[in-house]
DNA sequence: CGGATGCAGGAAACCGCTTTCCTGAGGCTA
DNA sequence: TAGCCTCAGGAAAGCGGTTTCCTGCATCCG
């Protein structure tokens, strides 16, 4: 690769010289001197080395990013939103993908740490898991000590500039859609236990049930992974032990298209026989046929929100914000009220 | 940040070892004094600045990879192999999007090459731009010269090792589906004219009608973005001028999903009045009702193995090698022989 | 015409780490 | 005991930039 120095000597200047005119220093330099170093950049292809800069400004720039999968619709479409941002402040995002394993999502943060990152998001539900809560904890304190911002997307446990999803108050509003139009027999295909994500919803579906009068016993509830073919897999265990559902709550949307594939395959009608409910909102849910019903989240600007937070350097890290990110109920065509 | 200076200072060593111990080195240190470094590593909770390593190793470790948007579910899936490659070889990996605008694909190929990345993946579809080409290609030679590599998936304008999806071949394929089962009025909605992708899969096509004694012409193309909306936009366009149509091909899924919902709008039943072909055979293909008949792309394998060519040094550069991947045509609920 | 002022450009220190090369102590052989 | 070898550990030279500080020249004023 060529260096400054390269530049400097074929322009004939000194390497400070080239420096000044290729950053653009405030420095005032001759027109004559820089024609002639933007020649030589030219010629040579010159691109500054971007770790020497780095090094040399000790000025953070890249922003660092902690999601589960882009490649998941709900962390693509954060994502978005949080790539924007950044690239409307000039930040490079380096993007980690954790695929839920908590032990890479510690690494990361030593990565992050290690790649001087300006700031840390860290997107996705939390863990139950308490030796690991404290690991990331301590990690992440120690980042914030020499300066670096952090911010979470739903994961209360953490410390930091959060945005939180209403998921106790979105799994209430589909209890309430359902328990409130005369469902009794209500199932739920659930993502994992350990996510707080998971918990927090059914807690609200369970408030709904409660307020309700109605009950949530836990052979109603089938766990399984929070994406299409978990979908299809709880919800055949959920029909097989209660034959006399007549409404499924999908902890996410991804769960109830799977859930809908495999109900159009035993040949059970959505929402004649079964009323289904998603959750998230995600860009196919209109698409499937029928239409689902869900509990939106505005998943870009949730990225966008918890990206401006964290570029915010005039809000101290002492006393964390936390932006609430609204749940609405979109009704579209998998429910209908039980017919008696 | 706390340096390795101070981590010798704490342990009463010179850098020269605490570096040595920290980032294994083979010359043999004693046990006491690894013990005493370690151990104020631990208690400064250092993280070596990965730049200033970069600097000194002049070790090219990351890789950089563009698409068009990694929240697009057809870059999505090329992304998840792309990084599951470099991460198994221990990469980090640096995504940027583009968003189609060649000017930005510019940018990041200074970026990244500022960046000091080991191998530079562009995937998605070239452009018809000769000036804009030849930008590009002036650009990613100066990255080449310097040791670089670049490979690029479904680029053929490009130099370096690439992987190539049989575009014009799959347009064969949905093409005879159609124009073989007796359809003669077949329409295409077509992604940006620009787009080589948009170009190959339609010049397939072009090929099957002429094989089959039919022909394709350009009032029934229409022409709009390459996602969802545009789907819909293209197919209302088509219809409203060739209301006769009894198939229409879209070059991708997207495109395919948003016509669904609008033909179902409109009250015209797929595939009853109009077969439907969609095009990569995303995850939603087979969710949608009727579920999609489709031209399927190995997506996550053509990341992967773009990534693998593009970090296997052994290969010699000069003698680029090109990676053919394979359409299959994906028979589902969405086309049907013409009925006479 | 002499000295103060302004300003373009260069020398060199520094960012944080790696690595080569050197030093000095200890162990071995003769 | 002298001489040599081995080897742990440190000094210092980079890696490729930025920036402070300094120099030397031209300009301006009295």
């Amino acid at each position: 690769m060529a260096t400054l120095a390269d530049v400097a000597r074929r322009a004939g200047v000194s390497p400070a010289t080239a420096s000044r005119i290729i950053s653009g220093s405030t420095k005032l330099v001759t027109d004559e001197l820089r024609a002639r170093v933007l020649r030589a950049v030219d010629e040579l292809q010159y691109v500054p080395n971007a770790h020497a800069q780095l090094l040399a400004r000790a000025q953070r720039t890249a922003v660092g990013v902690i999601v589960h999968d882009v490649s998941d619709p709900y962390f693509a479409e954060i994502t978005r939103g949080l790539q924007q941002v950044a690239t409307a402040h000039g930040r490079l995002s380096i993007i980690c993908n954790s695929y839920r394993d908590p032990a890479r999502e510690l690494e990361y943060v030593e990565l992050l740490r290690a790649q001087q990152v300006a700031a840390i998001v860290l997107a996705g539900s939390g863990y139950h898991d308490a030796a690991f809560t404290k690991a990331l904890k301590a990690k992440l304190a120690a980042y914030t000590r020499t300066g670096g911002r952090v911010s979470v997307i739903g994961r209360h446990e953490l410390p930091g500039d959060a945005v939180m999803p209403a998921n106790e108050e979105g799994g209430y509003l589909a209890g309430c859609e359902l328990f409130g139009t005369g469902h009794r027999r209500v199932g739920v295909i659930a993502g994992p236990k350990v996510l707080t994500t998971t918990t927090d919803r059914l807690a609200g579906l369970r408030r709904a049930a409660r307020e309700l009068g109605r009950t949530l016993p836990a052979r109603r509830v089938a766990y399984a992974g929070f994406d299409r073919d978990g979908g299809a897999e709880a919800v055949t265990a959920l029909l097989d032990a209660n034959p006399d559902l007549t409404a499924v709550v999908a902890l996410n949307d991804q769960m109830a298209v799977g859930a809908l594939s495999t109900l159009r395959a035993r040949g059970v009608a959505v929402p004649d026989q079964i009323s289904l409910v998603g959750f998230d909102d995600m860009p196919i849910a209109r698409d499937v046929t029928p239409a689902l019903t869900t509990v939106r989240l505005p998943l870009a600007e949730m990225g966008a929100r918890a990206m401006s937070m964290a570029l915010d350097e005039a809000h101290d890290t002492d006393t964390p914000r936390i932006e609430p990110a609204e749940a609405t109920l979109i009704r579209r065509e998998s429910t209908q009220p039980l017919q008696s």
